[in-house]
DNA sequence: TCGGCGAGTGAATCAGCGTTCACTGCATTT
DNA sequence: AAATGCAGTGAACGCTGATTCACTCGCCGA
């Protein structure tokens, strides 16, 4: 009398917890982190608190999931990039300017999960993702390095401190919002210059390396 | 016989105030804003939770007054160090480092003051702190670009960004901690190169005006 | 010295939110 | 059709932390 799990079943299981970690992810864009609320998520998934319990031990492990998921696919997107940039600047430019694009794209959730403190464990994994993205960077910086195509530079401090740029540049609260997509992608390739600049790229050089970065 | 405030009295509840606040301060250092609270700020100057209230009408007040303290403090002294300075440039350098330099030595203060989200009314207040250390810069910069010692740019942009490096790469979560006098000086040194190189001044001119930089 | 203002107290209260759990009803099994 | 496993429910609970308020008591004015 173990009950077998209908097609059916599974598929609306795993529509459920689709569909609350959307709320989640929705409440998060709208009102950031302070935001994500288990009765306000409930409420957005058409579901009882109770039921997001049956999907997530715990709000902690919800907001987790969903830095995870945001996380992964930055980082997948900066790679990818990366890789099909021809030389070691390039891949760097192309790997800023894609942070930053996508960043731009979603600034709430972006912020939410890369800077808005919510509880110690979750801290942890936010700053996994922050460091995760910081390290992506200091890799190619430390490569353009070696090839001395930057200058002698300390990485470790370089990498988040061009992070901290694009990120306070282009989402943070002081940051002039674009409007419309040609200002979005001026603001992208500004920020991105000033990046470069910042680890010892010289300008001309810079603005050439920026404009043949292909953005999403 | 309405009381009259004897010499005494207000001395006593100026230095009260005082207690209260640096209490504040104390725990804002030692633990960031979530470390604020009533009760602990209470005990730590031998005070009970209501007397706080005496003071100060809610914890908003109490934290944005706290604030307030700081972001004076800093922006009087980042005001200073560029007018001492003999140029444009000079005093962009003197303003960054000097901003650099004064966070490191209280990080977990200057983070907590710039970046700890505590509740909508002092996000306001936060902001505002941000924007005038962001604008102070913004000002200098636009000065530069005017003598034609910076490319153009804006800086509506560029000095967010800007404060954004400093703050990531000196004082973030993710920044490594300088031990020593030393190597703290040469951390700041190096984030105000950054700094003025993302800016758009070049590498070796750069390392001239960081070097004529006297840091407190 | 004596009456009383008001600073100081801290236990109680209030509020927001995450989490639980006894219960409901639908879908599966027999 | 009856029995029952299990997803779903949402009111109630518990915790944390800000705020209040009835009361105490030290100091001022007479």
């Amino acid at each position: 009398m173990p009950y077998r799990r209908t097609e059916n079943i599974v598929r609306r299981l795993a529509e459920r917890e689709r569909t609350i970690l959307e709320a989640a992810r929705a409440l998060a864009i709208e009102h950031g982190m302070a935001g994500v609320q288990i009765a306000a998520v409930a409420e957005r998934a058409h579901v009882a608190a109770g039921t997001v319990y049956r999907y997530f031990p715990s709000k902690t492990d919800l907001i987790a999931e969903l830095i995870a998921t945001v996380a992964g696919k930055e980082l997948a997107a900066m790679r990818a990039a990366a890789d099909a940039a021809p030389g070691p600047l390039s891949a760097l430019a192309a790997c800023l300017a894609t942070f930053a694009a996508r960043a731009l794209r979603t600034r709430k959730l972006a912020w939410a999960a890369v800077a808005e403190p919510v509880d110690a464990e979750i801290d942890t994994l936010r700053l996994d993702f922050r460091q995760s993205v910081a390290a992506e960077i200091e890799a190619r910086i430390r490569t353009a390095i070696t090839g001395h195509l930057l200058p002698e530079q300390d990485a470790r401090m370089s990498a988040p401190a061009v992070v901290g740029a694009v990120i306070e540049g282009l989402i943070g609260p002081l940051a002039p919002s674009p409007d419309g997509n040609a200002a979005a992608r001026e603001a992208v390739q500004m920020t991105t210059l000033l990046a470069l600049r910042a680890l010892g790229v010289v300008d001309a050089r810079a603005l050439g390396l920026v404009a043949q970065v292909p953005l999403p």
